[in-house]
DNA sequence: CGGCTGATTGCCT
DNA sequence: GGCAATCAGCCGA
């Protein structure tokens, strides 16, 4: 097939996911987010992008990589409600990222989205990212919340009711998927946890696994 | 292209 | 006090 992409957002009218999407296992629901359009219709206008890396947590106790393995704080609040919420967090001193919170509430799960491709709203994503090229404008967990116009405001927000939602509809095939290690984590890191679209020059550029360089080209690339 | 480092603040132990 | 689910810029090959 080398029919070019075909038209990932249009004018007709689209539904937000159910929450029943979102009360699921968190490697069922981050697998089934690979392909989906991710929408905030801003006061600037509406951007959309096309979902292309995302990572599953599990605080339910076993990962210790999850901001939830330690149990519940302030911070961490909106993983142990009920799914299909926005969990936004700040790190590193300077950037914001965002997760969609799955399963059943008290199973603080969530899927952290990682990169995205622009489809719709270009210019206000660009407006936010001045000094991005096309290709890096959502690559990258806090580059994605920045182009979207995403902030602290919408932590604990309701994706099925908006401004900020998925929309229903084509996902990807499994042959398209791709599963290996998350990034930046250095507990838990063996745990394939991060899914992504294969091929797509949309994936963020981290490396799976522990923060370190190999020896001798020992790693896996994608 | 791949690898390394400084920036900068809230959160948890 | 230490570190974090990161990024942009700079360097060398």
């Amino acid at each position: 097939m080398t029919a070019p992409t075909p038209s990932p957002w249009s004018d007709e009218e689209r539904e937000p996911l159910p929450r029943s999407f979102y009360e699921r296992p968190v490697l069922e629901v981050a697998r089934d987010l690979i392909g989906r359009l991710l929408v905030h219709d801003a006061p600037e206008g509406r951007a959309v992008v096309r979902l292309v890396e995302v990572e599953a947590y599990d605080g339910h106790g076993k990962d210790p990589a999850s901001h939830a393995f330690r149990g519940k704080t302030p911070r961490n609040a909106v993983m142990f409600g009920p799914a299909g919420h926005l969990y936004v967090y700040f790190t590193y001193g300077m950037h914001h990222c965002m997760n969609v919170v799955c399963a059943a509430p008290g199973i603080a799960q969530a899927v952290l989205l990682r990169a995205g491709e622009p489809v719709a709203g270009i210019e206000s994503i660009r407006a936010r990212r001045p000094a991005s090229r096309e290709r890096d404008l959502a690559r990258g967990p806090a580059r994605l919340t920045e182009a979207l116009g995403i902030g602290p405001w919408a932590n604990g927000a309701d994706l099925t009711t908006g401004p900020v939602w998925l929309a229903e509809g084509a996902g990807v095939a499994d042959a398209e998927v791709e599963w290996t290690g998350r990034v930046g984590v250095s507990n838990g890191a063996d745990r394939p946890w991060r899914v992504l679209l294969r091929s797509s020059p949309y994936v963020s550029p981290g490396r799976p696994g522990p923060a370190r360089r190999s020896p001798r080209g020992g790693q896996v690339r994608g």
